[in-house]
DNA sequence: AGTTTCGGCGCC
DNA sequence: AAAGGGCGCCGAAACT
């Protein structure tokens, strides 16, 4: 029997709690009790814990040991909601949801605090505005019939649900960080770099680069410097307007080679090298504090140390512990097999329905066996590439999957004429979105943030005063909502199959440590990695049933049962 | 001196 | 003529 109670944090640390009516209302008296923990492990036969804040609460139960099974987030709701009716950008705490449900004066977002390198998480947000449990149920039983009053009821409440795992599972990777090897990621460091020398400044390897690069020059240049390396380009006869890798590949010149290699271990030095360790790696483990919901596509973000860039060398110093095996799961051609699912394309649809690989199926049918044409076709489809090969591609493409372009064709139309795009599940692209980009010539005004709030009907304004920034400002939102439908309905199945796979979790010692988009790994013991590799399988079908709803596409995972991270694929 | 933006690149 | 989405991070440059 799914039982739903309420918990809010009062401001001694204390909680109160009560039960609630299938309809969502109080079914009982308001108790009190010392804190979350207590509250939590009383009452073992609740299946769904509403509460204000999951990034509150969670850290405090684990931290006691109590899992819950379920949860509803106020806030994250608050958020989904709001977008979803298309008032992105009003404040979405729950004291603002509460004060705009009896008409007073709505308190603005606290600041974002930001992640500082060693920084214990603490276990209380300090800035939050805690509400007391009568305010809350109010919030929330506002927010069921906002939910009740959107397109799909269903789809939006399975969203909310979804999100509010993701905040769990989050939580439970901030806790148990990915394991790390520091003395390997040394070595890695070493082996790259060379000795670091005494005073902080360049490690031998980049110092012999830079060595180089001044002597193809003829004078002295600084590798690290774009504009530096521009007009010593310049001196020496060769036009370059910047010094990015693909340029520079083009160049035939000396300085080209050594150039290039100082990039790449420069980027290792300053984001992955010595401090980085120093700052991010404790006690064996790097805890990067997984924010789930960070981006507006519903993808997760990290808040420090680049958690969600780990560079494929580095990933050398991920080590499962002793007896323990890493399983890494990645999903096979996401984005086109969740294009298939939502735009119901019979042909894609098909291709999909298979696990091999669909790129593959897709150069078969209209590539000629070129799997990489077929590739950027599916990719250029979706990112909106609008020049080059892309467009002869996409023509190729839209012949044979004709549903399936026109789905994201009508999402880029949707975004360039300022309607509202959303995920299969209901998440909504804010109207603006992508609005700064393509305002190539400087000085072109962009829109004003704080303008996105309070002009819901006004949104869509053109500003043909200024010719050409209307038209490429409008492109670049139809880029956006095109990719956002995709990218973000496939974080609508993410959250899911993470949902399904932490409850498999539960009954083992394996812990999921790591998700990445489309990627996630989870750390347990040896003898239970087949148990993990088979669930991983059955949560992303899970997962697509629940999403897609009947759908014959499938999602199939590349697994691998290995100690170290790189090892995988 | 402190804060914001830019250039470039890492990951998906 | 050229026009690919989402992020985070760093140091330098540009700003206040």
């Amino acid at each position: 029997m799914a039982e739903r109670w309420a918990l809010a944090v009062a401001e001694d640390g204390g909680v109160e709690v009560a039960a609630l009516g299938p309809d969502g209302l109080p079914a009982g008296p308001v108790r009190r009790e010392p804190g979350p923990a207590e509250a939590v492990r009383a009452r073992p036969e609740v299946t769904r814990w509403v509460w204000r804040s999951t990034a509150e609460i969670a850290p405090r139960l684990l931290a006691a040991g109590v899992r819950v099974e379920r949860c509803y987030d106020v806030e994250a709701a608050e958020t989904l909601l709001l977008g979803h009716e298309g008032r992105y950008g009003e404040p979405r705490s729950a004291a603002a949801a509460l004060a705009r449900l009896h008409g007073g004066p709505v308190p603005p977002d606290p600041p974002q605090r930001s992640a500082e390198p060693g920084a214990q998480s603490p276990l209380f947000e300090p800035q939050a505005v805690r509400l007391p449990l009568s305010d809350l149920l109010a919030v929330y039983a506002g927010q069921q019939r906002r939910h009740d009053r959107s397109a799909h009821p269903d789809r939006l409440r399975l969203l909310t649900a979804a999100e509010s795992a993701g905040m769990l599972v989050a939580a439970e990777m901030n806790r148990a960080g990915l394991p790390w090897r520091a003395d390997v990621h040394r070595q890695v460091l070493h082996d790259l770099l060379g000795e670091r020398y005494a005073g902080g400044g360049e490690p031998r390897r980049l110092a012999e680069l830079a060595e180089e690069v001044s002597a193809a020059f003829g004078r002295r240049v600084r590798p690290d410097l774009p504009a530096d390396v521009v007009k010593a380009f310049g001196q020496a006869g060769v036009k370059v307007a910047s010094t990015r890798r693909w340029e520079l590949e083009s160049l035939d010149h000396p300085a080209v080679k050594p150039l290039i290699e100082y990039k790449r271990l420069y980027r290792i030095w300053v984001a992955h090298g010595w401090s980085w360790l120093q700052d991010w790696v404790r006690d064996g483990r790097f805890r990067p504090e997984f924010l789930a919901g960070g981006t507006v596509t519903g993808r997760w973000v990290t808040n420090g140390g680049g958690g969600l860039q780990i560079p494929k060398v580095i990933r050398r110093a991920v080590v499962a512990d002793p007896g323990w095996r890493l399983v890494v799961a990645d999903a096979d051609q996401m984005e086109p097999r969740v294009l298939a699912a939502i735009s119901r394309d019979p042909g894609l649809m098909e291709v999909a329905g298979r696990e091999t690989d669909l790129y593959q199926s897709v150069s078969d049918r209209a590539f000629s066996g070129d799997r990489a044409q077929a590739k950027l076709a599916v990719l250029g489809a979706v990112y909106g590439q609008t020049s080059g090969d892309g467009l002869k591609n996409l023509a190729a493409l839209r012949r044979r999957f004709p549903r399936a372009v026109a789905y994201v064709d009508d999402a880029a139309r949707a975004g360039e004429e300022g309607r509202l795009v959303r995920t299969w599940l209901g998440r909504t692209c804010p109207p603006a979105a992508g609005a700064a980009d393509g305002t190539e010539e400087a000085g072109l005004p962009q829109d004003d943030p704080s303008g996105a709030a309070d002009s819901a009907g006004s949104g869509d304004r053109p500003q043909e005063w200024l010719p050409g920034y209307a038209s490429s400002n409008a492109r670049a939102r139809g880029r956006f909502a095109r990719n956002f439908v995709v990218q973000g309905s496939a974080a609508d199945w993410a959250l899911l199959l993470l949902a399904a796979l932490r409850r498999t979790c539960a009954d083992m010692a394996a812990e999921l440590v790591f998700f990445q988009h489309d990627e996630v790994i989870v750390h347990c013991p040896e003898e239970e990695a087949d148990t993990v590799v088979t669930a991983i399988r059955d949560a992303a079908e899970l997962a697509g049933r629940l999403t897609f709803g009947p759908t014959p596409v499938r999602f199939p995972f590349t697994t691998a049962v290995v100690e170290c991270y790189a090892d995988a694929k």
